[in-house]
DNA sequence: TGTGTGAATATTGCCGACAGATGAGCCTAC
DNA sequence: GTAGGCTCATCTGTCGGCAATATTCACACA
């Protein structure tokens, strides 16, 4: 136990982490960064090669990522990009705003009690803004949503909201949709404020701000569709 | 195209499905049977040489038991059968109910003007209720909850569905926890109702038969935690 | 020119084997 | 008698290869 596990970003070569956990994250990000365009093939032994892996590995990462719903497979056929657009948005933000009126619901107490991590993710959402930093913006939006299902406490609640892939998906509304995030800040600052107060209806709230998205993604995309 | 490509049961040898999806199929009713006791540890090889196959489908196998919460992995240190209780209860069943609510506004008009399918799954739950058949109750009374599901017509609310495992974790409910299912049926007949006469209380009926089932299996446990 | 057929190629799914990590048991030193 | 370290067995994570399957392409034929 001398050597310290820390891991210093050394994206030379690969850390000591989890290989499939590692190859998941190499994937997420070429398919934020349009690395690979949406219905293109994604052949297991052509990542294996590029990443000077076995091709085990690469197949469990696929799993991951087809339950995250950014690809598709089909059995002996491998697997594609999936081609996502405001369909996928107006199917994704019911199911969120859903999990996470039951989310606010049952964090309620805990939040009256001690919204400080929510007042620290407006914070920096607010500052983020006023940078212009986009990136951060999308973080500390998600972040947001994330204490406040964390403060639920209730693992299946928590498991089940990550599954959707939250980071994800709001990359992918402001990149492809151009989605706008602005003024959102305020909507989280009156949402921490009515858990602060104990507001009965913090839930409805949080659920139509979670909606609003789908809003804005289709006004950001005009007509289209 | 001449050929049919239905899959006769041929359990004798093992059919011309995914492999995976075949040992999955195994596994998982291995854990509802108690073949495995809870805590228990799962290893991949033993597993393997006993189905006769690779190590590599069963991990592919296992990978999918752990987004459904039934076993516990650790890296470097294999899989655990999780042991599960009414806390596991108390943590699902709000998640689902929150799902099913927002199912259910989804799906009101729909199943409004056909309600068919519903009224088929009651009928169905009632004749099992009837004749004593456990087995058949669980199933009928999945289906009736899955088909609201599906009437919402919103994929990613389907699949958020289905990863909760619902089928597996009622009948583990009932088998582990003595859950007891009747009057259920009752139950579904009148939100069945609610939904036929376009109730707009029905998303909140609904709901509240799915927290019932957290209240069913709290009392048939009786004091215990 | 359009269409069916078959070989050639590309890719998945699976296998058996090996390297590294983990935990148990024993052995030694104090 | 106990703490610490060493050895060994077990198991996961990964690898490279092979067979089965899907897809592409060329070609013959109508």
């Amino acid at each position: 136990m001398v050597d310290l596990p820390q891991l210093p970003d050394d994206p030379s070569k690969l850390a000591r982490e989890p290989l499939r956990e590692q190859i998941r994250q190499v994937l997420v990000e070429g398919l934020l960064s349009g690395r690979w365009q949406p219905g293109e093939r994604i052949v297991e032994r052509r990542i294996a090669t590029e990443l000077k892996v076995s091709q085990a590995p690469v197949r469990e990462a696929l799993r991951e990522l087809e339950t995250l719903r950014l690809i598709e497979t089909v059995p002996n056929k491998g697997a594609r990009v999936r081609a996502f657009g405001v369909q996928d948005m107006a199917e994704i933000y019911p199911v969120r705003a859903g999990l996470e009126l039951v989310a606010a619901q049952l964090a309620a107490p805990r939040l009256a009690a001690d919204p400080s991590a929510l007042e620290r993710e407006v914070e920096a959402l607010q500052a983020a803004t006023a940078r212009g930093d986009v990136s951060e913006q999308i973080r500390h939006s998600v972040e947001f949503h994330r204490e406040v299902v964390r403060a639920a406490d209730n693992s299946v609640l928590l498991h089940t909201w990550e599954s959707l892939g939250v980071e994800v998906w709001t990359a992918l509304s402001v990149r492809w949709l151009n989605m706008e995030l602005h003024a959102k800040a305020a909507d989280h600052a009156q949402i921490t404020r009515a858990f602060r107060e104990g507001d009965p209806a913090v839930g409805q709230m949080l659920s139509d701000h979670v909606l609003n998205y789908v809003e804005a993604a289709l006004k950001s995309h005009e007509g289209a569709r």
